[in-house]
DNA sequence: TATGAATGAGCGTTCATTCAT
DNA sequence: GATGAATGAACGCTCATTCAT
């Protein structure tokens, strides 16, 4: 009976498979099993709306990526546990990834918004840092290393889900190795 | 004065500063100096505008892709002049790049429109085969090395352009190795 | 606690700032600090909130009127007294006088309401009558008398509280003898 | 066929009768027999459309106030006059009336389009002054003057058009006699 | 061929009213 | 009796599309 979550679902849902503007309120609504005008007493507009749906979802890949972590992994544990735990959740997910990836970028996000998403990432940040001074890694800057780390995982992630690759097991694994291969030293 | 590339080149510029539904045809038009009629002289409906143009987009990439290119090259050069010739494009072409990225999933598209735009990088793989024949390249089926290959692009070239982080000659080349090295033997 | 007065003077307050229609039900509970449902129960729609209010303030009006009136006064003493009268009400109680003139003539009271609240003024029509029977006053409708009379005063009041033209003690004098002026023979 | 003109007409019937906050656009559309969308091709938005009405109407006034009026005339005859043209045009055009009525405090106005309505009314203010320096009015404010003159006009149309009070020929020579008796000397 | 005025369906949003608690 | 969450009809407004010129 928690009509937010029944709205955010089913926002999630909709707005995953037909993009924000190609979503209305309404069709919102009535997945949610909602007045049309309910949506207002927990959202002050579409824009609000969106905006907590992506701080939510961003909250949920935090914790997923963190799962099984410790602080004193060895990097390369640490970096191929990482790309599996967001893969995972990715095809998991798919709803929720989906919706990330168009919206991390998006006009319609606030920037306090995309900013508390974006912190994400960077949590990692400093071991990546300690692992170019250890000589473990080459020495790029981390917004690089991030790049070519989850922009594999992304396009990835997308060809599994789209059917047109099949992520197996094995393939992770083989693709983790890949990406951290294209990292270390 | 060929007044549908007009259009395209409008649709373009709005499209991908705005978003397609942010982007109303009547704008299209006006910037295009033609009348909002005239648009459906040239195009079925806005729809059938995005997938034109998104053909028209992948077009140039599939030509600047090529640049450069020779069928005797050994293949790391050819996968760096690739990413290279990629990556160039991306940035100089800010406006098709965010179209392409924007729209290569979207619902909008045709089905026929996304598969005639996705056979684009696929040209090169039978080289990529051959390298694994060679044992030049991991055993990777090839949609897992272009995944890899255009995520990373794509990742870098959007922080590029946002100014998040400035990609260049040297971190090009730093990038264009790191990726390679994901993918050799 | 008396909350059907704290409704009225809520709604009071805010539909003579705002109008009736941009004033919602629900602002006016709030202001009233009852529920939004409450109001049910003390009016049978928005619209029978006004024609209630509209009624409560004519009352006040008239009230105001007959300050310091006397049966055996002259016409004259008589007509200027209820010049000052309806003048100062006017003018003490902006948001009663808004309200009134506002919904005198509106589509939204009720034809019986305004019956009502019209009828506040004639009772003063028996002394104008005499008035002209005594060759005191001009052999004038008492209808026209008043309309003169309402319409003199509104207007001022308005001015006044506008800020256009300060009605001092003095010139409300000279306003309600030159208003005598127009009826006197 | 001047589509403009037929939506300002609907416009002036409907709100004159229902109010601003109770006519739709759409009602005005339907009553102006063009499409929703139309109204919006003529003027900004709902708002946009009241103003351009309250300035063709107060231009109207201005017009039929002049009517017959020369600069030589006594102060007493053209006093009379404006009384007669205005109440003439008001109590012929009642829709006119009652919106400029109902709008000329509105805060629906922009204060651009109130100020140039008001001017109308002032443009003879030169004419009372002289009167008052010659000694033929009392010496009030020009305000004062003008609120007694409107004043008395609005609150007799009203009543006229209302069927409370016919207004024959012979009435409005009385008002308008009785009104210039509360003004001069 | 090219135009742009006209359309009306459909959007985001508000709010009078109801009713389970 | 009192509440306020929930509703959905109706609002102002936009824009893809058409068609008379």
């Amino acid at each position: 009976m928690d009509k937010r979550t029944d709205i955010l679902q089913a926002a999630l849902k909709l707005i995953s498979e037909q993009g924000f503007h190609a979503t209305p309120v309404s069709q919102i609504a009535e997945q949610a099993k909602v007045g049309a005008g309910t949506v207002y007493r927990y959202f002050k507009n579409k824009e609000d709306l969106l905006n907590q749906l992506y701080l939510e979802i961003k909250g949920q890949i935090h914790e997923a990526m963190d799962e099984g972590l410790s602080p004193d992994m060895p990097l390369e544990t640490l970096f191929k546990r990482l790309w599996m735990n967001v893969f995972e959740f990715d095809v998991t997910h798919p709803q929720e990834f989906s919706f990330a990836e168009q919206y991390c970028d998006s006009p319609f996000l606030t920037d306090m918004t995309r900013t508390a998403g974006a912190r994400v990432l960077q949590d990692h940040a400093a071991a990546f840092e300690r692992g170019v001074r250890e000589g473990v890694v080459q020495d790029l800057p981390a917004e690089m290393v991030f790049s070519i780390f989850a922009g594999s995982i992304a396009s990835l992630a997308k060809k599994h889900l789209a059917g047109v690759l099949e992520m197996t097991e094995e393939r992770r694994q083989q693709a983790a190795h890949a990406t951290w291969c294209a990292v270390r030293r």
